[in-house]
DNA sequence: ATCGGTAGCGAAACCGTTATCGCTACCGGC
DNA sequence: GCCGGTAGCGATAACGGTTTCGCTACCGAT
């Protein structure tokens, strides 16, 4: 480990001054052909490493995109990372993921350290938070992105779906064919705020036409095959005459699905099951899931293309609300 | 959006100098309990968020820890996050995760980018890299963990399983029970290294018994359920007298059972299954899985550990190389 | 021969914070 | 009453780049 190699000794082994140097290695122009190839060479040779703490410090700018999600163990992040990464592939901005572990205190402390780094853009899941965290937001002099959700009122920008809508919709297919013996099966709900805004959506819808649930089983902790099928195997225990289960994620009700094959219930015979978010493990199962896309991938594109955007505007661009329309599929177990 | 609050405006509405503010806020020493509070005071009312990069380009000190993993869709890298966010929970440091793609190309300028933000530590999945990056991490002056495999060369710490072992050993598991007319199932060869060192080590434990596989494929592109099935169902129609099929990673196993249950196979009485990883997803299926439990948790707390040592003891302690030992569980389908 | 324009390069200021060192009260001990 | 020690605070110089501005050749056109 040699001692710390500095763009000065860089530029000193060219024989140039630290601006050529700074402007050769970065393609800035007024340097020559020949001492470009040169700067590159040595700085290569060395295995020079910018400094770009001081190089942001200086430019004012800072390249990074801060990406604020509550997990990335459930299944559904990761995928609106991988349409920011996408839209973002092609220009000089990079996504940093901070993870808030569905805790609005933690949000908040992370979204402040993701600030401090004075990046250009940060895109956050949901539109809930704390009263601190919404001045950062709003005093940010940056690009800021709520995503996920539409139901609320974001500080800036918003992408997402309505998940009350979502929930009324799902509501509204079920009893369409012909299902009155309804369960729900949801997550952990003070903390996951779009789970919640399904659930109001969907008694909503069913309250539309009379029905009300007839069981309901809320649960903690992440969401789980195992647990979707354990919990699914009690309601169905204590209320034998439900005809269907509505559950606030695919991964539940996979296991909902899983209990119903090791039980020998026909689905949507003895039981109709439907889920949310149309995740990718739903492909392949013994039957198709009923789901509804949540558009996770696309909403991730279309936030980093705001971003994109309001740096080449210079951000003085009128607010961005988008709300994207999630299509149910019916898959067969409805 | 009010014009950007520094240290200074701070201090002046203090009246104080920048110098107690920034200690202040800090929580320095040498600044009295009544100015401390006036100071926090404003600060937050004023919604003051420090500038990190001028912090750190002044005290030579970041208190991030880069993670490069090839991906986070598939199921077995957020799990080694885990280990390291708990790790690093209460200490100053935060990871910041990097994606390579599988690619090293793309590793080399994802460690570049990261390495130039001197972090205070490096922790990459894999031991195999291009030469240029290698020299990076030689040549970082932080502490730098190559994680998941230790069938190879690392440069500096090392944590993880051996991916031969792990083949060699579920070979001798399925050859003690019987199975001879073995399938391979795995992932993009060139790219995942360790899925390779799996299929040349469980290649060469069945050889050690005088058996060679019977059928083998090979796909590219993410690992999936609907693709573990689909495989599976071409492999036994060109197979049909096949006895028992490894994985390469448990969603294809699952994939895997789930055309079994489709084809009204009995596993492992008509054919066997074995996966790699352990992955949650196993939990809650018809039938428990046989797989290797890859460690990746654990994988991700030890890495992080020797970042924190390291920082303790000033990085002049000696090289870690820790190899971890995991375990195979036969479940119900060997 | 003169002149305007530009390609190529360098000197100095600056980015916002922290490290370092020095200074001033104020305290208790003798 | 003097003195050494320390709590509390401030001035200044980094930190390692980039921005800005200025300067020097050199070019072709007049």
């Amino acid at each position: 480990m040699t001692k710390k190699l500095l763009l000065k000794d860089v530029a000193r082994l060219a024989g140039v001054s630290e601006m050529t140097a700074s402007r050769a290695l970065r393609g800035a122009p007024d340097v020559s052909a020949k001492t470009k190839a040169k700067i590159e060479e040595i700085a290569r040779s060395h295995g020079y490493v910018p400094n770009r703490i001081a190089g942001s410090l200086s430019s004012q700018s800072v390249n990074l995109v801060a990406v604020v999600v509550p997990s990335l163990n459930s299944f559904v992040f990761p995928e609106v990372l991988s349409g920011i990464s996408a839209v973002l592939k092609d220009s000089p901005l990079k996504p940093v993921v901070g993870i808030s572990g569905y805790d609005l205190e933690e949000e908040e402390s992370v979204i402040r350290e993701m600030l401090s780094w004075r990046p250009s853009g940060l895109i956050v899941a949901g539109l809930e938070h704390t009263e601190a965290t919404c001045r950062m937001l709003q005093q940010a002099d940056c690009p800021v992105v709520e995503v996920m959700d539409v139901d609320g009122d974001p500080v800036r920008h918003c992408v997402g779906i309505s998940h009350l809508q979502a929930g009324r919709d799902m509501a509204a297919q079920i009893l369409a064919r012909g299902y009155r013996r309804i369960g729900f099966i949801g997550t952990k709900m003070p903390q996951d705020f779009r789970a919640r805004k399904r659930f109001d959506g969907f008694t909503d819808g069913l309250a539309a036409q009379g029905v009300t649930l007839s069981d309901i089983e809320h649960y903690s902790g992440e969401s789980a095959i195992q647990t979707g099928r354990q919990l699914t195997a009690q309601m169905l225990a204590r209320s034998p005459d439900l005809d269907c289960i509505y559950f606030s994620s695919d991964v539940m009700s996979v296991g909902g699905l899983m209990h119903c094959l090791a039980a020998g219930l026909t689905v949507p015979g003895d039981i109709a099951l439907a889920g949310f978010n149309n995740l990718q493990i739903l492909q392949g199962l013994p039957q198709q899931l009923a789901t509804t896309d949540a558009c996770r991938r696309e909403i991730g594109e279309r936030a980093a293309g705001i971003i994109l955007q309001s740096r080449e505007t210079g951000g003085t661009e009128g607010l961005v609300f988008d709300r994207l329309c999630p299509a149910i599929s019916l898959g067969e177990t409805l």
